[in-house]
DNA sequence: ATGCCTGTACATTACAGA
């Protein structure tokens, strides 16, 4: 099985981007986060026209997650909290998997109240994934907006006192791995070739100056059968492109 | 210290992103 990650950063402006990706890499799963449209907006026929099912959860023009698959989705769950929150979870069974993309909230900067909202919003992903795995195979997807260690990010000593690595959040990581489930992209000898968002600011891109933080998180039975794992620099480097780099699995 | 770039909507400026 061919299973993708991507932070596209609006589906709208990366519409063109997506259905070529679609084309030349033919994931049988592809999770997607920031899609950026309502639920009354998303292009279905994009990805039915190219022969997958897809669901999709979006309630403005901000977040927004989806997941498209060859075969069909069941058992859809939106959310991790409750009806009110952002569109920052969707999950569904596919083939005896369950998968899940996810979303993290960036937390803005240490002592924010969004930063608080993330550390919830993770431990009430962790409560709801301490249920699910102890039913099925699970693979937890998406833009976690956390570095799990020192070596995914390009200068350690430039983001002190930033988000994305800071001990809180990295705990809450560390807390869902505990459940049982493996960092697929963890074990790389050359760390810097996994980074998968880079600013656009800068030529940050060019200069290699990104981060890991668009995580595929699998049951440990799954991990096991664990053949490749890729970032899709190229997509990063095309015309128009999202800020995040689709993540490619196979099992 | 700030903006750099990109996309969004209460749009020609402010904001969020990471």
């Amino acid at each position: 099985m061919r299973f993708a990650t991507w932070n596209v950063n609006s589906l709208r402006a990366r519409r063109d981007l997506v259905a070529l990706w679609l084309n030349e890499h033919q994931p049988d799963v592809l999770c997607l986060q920031e899609t950026k449209v309502k639920d009354a907006d998303f292009p279905e026929e994009l990805f039915e026209e190219n022969g997958y099912h897809v669901a999709h959860w979006g309630v403005s023009s901000w977040n927004g997650v989806a997941i498209a698959a060859r075969q069909p989705l069941d058992n859809l769950i939106l959310g991790v909290v409750d009806d009110s929150e952002e569109a920052r979870c969707i999950a569904a069974d596919i083939d005896g998997i369950r998968v899940f993309s996810v979303y993290v909230p960036n937390g803005r900067a240490l002592g924010d109240p969004h930063y608080s909202y993330k550390l919830e919003w993770l431990e009430a992903l962790r409560a709801r994934l301490s249920d699910e795995i102890q039913r099925r195979p699970l693979l937890v997807a998406g833009d976690f907006n956390i570095a799990p260690t020192d070596d995914d990010v390009y200068d350690r000593a430039a983001l002190e006192g930033a988000t994305h690595v800071s001990e809180p959040e990295r705990l809450a990581l560390q807390r869902l791995l505990d459940l049982g489930l493996v960092d697929c992209g963890a074990s790389a000898e050359d760390t810097d070739s996994n980074f998968t968002w880079w600013d656009y600011r800068q030529g940050a891109f060019r200069r290699g100056m990104g981060m890991r933080i668009d995580l595929v998180l699998a049951s440990r039975s799954l991990s096991g059968e664990m053949c490749s794992f890729q970032v899709d620099r190229l997509t990063r480097a095309a015309p128009k492109p999202s800020d995040h780099a689709p993540v490619i699995v196979e099992f």
